[in-house]
DNA sequence: GTAGCTGCAAACAGTTTGCAGAACC
DNA sequence: GGTTCTGCAAACTGTTTGCAGCTAC
């Protein structure tokens, strides 16, 4: 069983104030600014266990490494602007129901999981062009 | 302009075989059972250029690396095997067009591209548990 | 001959592993 | 006191960069 942990604390609080999901050397640079000696290590540890306890879930938006933001929010999606970087929350209202339910139908595949992120331009970078 | 390049066309006919996205260093191998003393850098380098001519897609099923398959099927999916790792293209006939349409609208989020895979367990692999 | 392609060495970024010491309960 | 957490050093994997030599046209 985990412990009471300062550094989990300190990394759930970071993900909650939600700017955007944030990646390992991003969760980095804010705690070493509270503790300079924390190290690398000890943030890919903490986040392993909170991932397992489902406080916090992993994305991958094809940049090369993971981020990481709070469970708390529910099944979700994002829409990433290509210009600025900006990412915003959106949650289907039908979400992939439908189109899973086919797929188990038609190809027998026992659907444990999806990933589905939207890239563009959000509607500031669409006026600067 | 690009010239012709034994080396893209070769890595043309790998991906084309297709058994499922392949990434750098399987392509490499692939590559270097023919050719011995290829190089990685070049493998990045020929993929760089076929995908800027859209004859090969890059794709990310998050296991911290890119994988790549020939263009020429057109846009699809992927149901990934999370117990054997098969891969199978999955053509949506509505795919997103209605989701991305109310997604421009409700949030004058300008689309430009998606990612959508499927993860979970392929019908051999639901028998062997 | 000149632009593009390739190999090699080195660097770089994110991530993982092993071990010793500290913190928790 | 034993288990969990943390820091540090080192290694590992995928990717990028600079430069010199080779190849295609």
């Amino acid at each position: 069983m985990p412990r009471k942990s300062k550094l989990r604390d300190t990394i759930l609080s970071f993900l909650g104030n939600k700017s955007k999901p944030l990646s390992v050397p991003e969760i980095l640079a804010r705690v070493q600014k509270k503790r300079k000696k924390t190290n690398k290590t000890s943030i890919y540890r903490a986040l392993e266990i909170l991932t397992a306890q489902n406080l916090v879930t992993e994305i991958d938006f094809g940049e090369g490494k993971k981020r990481y933001e709070t469970a708390n929010l529910g099944h979700h999606h994002h829409l990433i602007c290509k210009s600025c970087n900006k990412v915003e929350d959106i949650f289907l209202k039908t979400d992939l129901e439908k189109v899973q339910k086919n797929i188990k139908r038609e190809k027998a595949f026992n659907m444990i999981s999806h990933t589905l992120e939207f890239f563009g331009l959000c509607p500031k970078c669409q006026l600067n062009n």
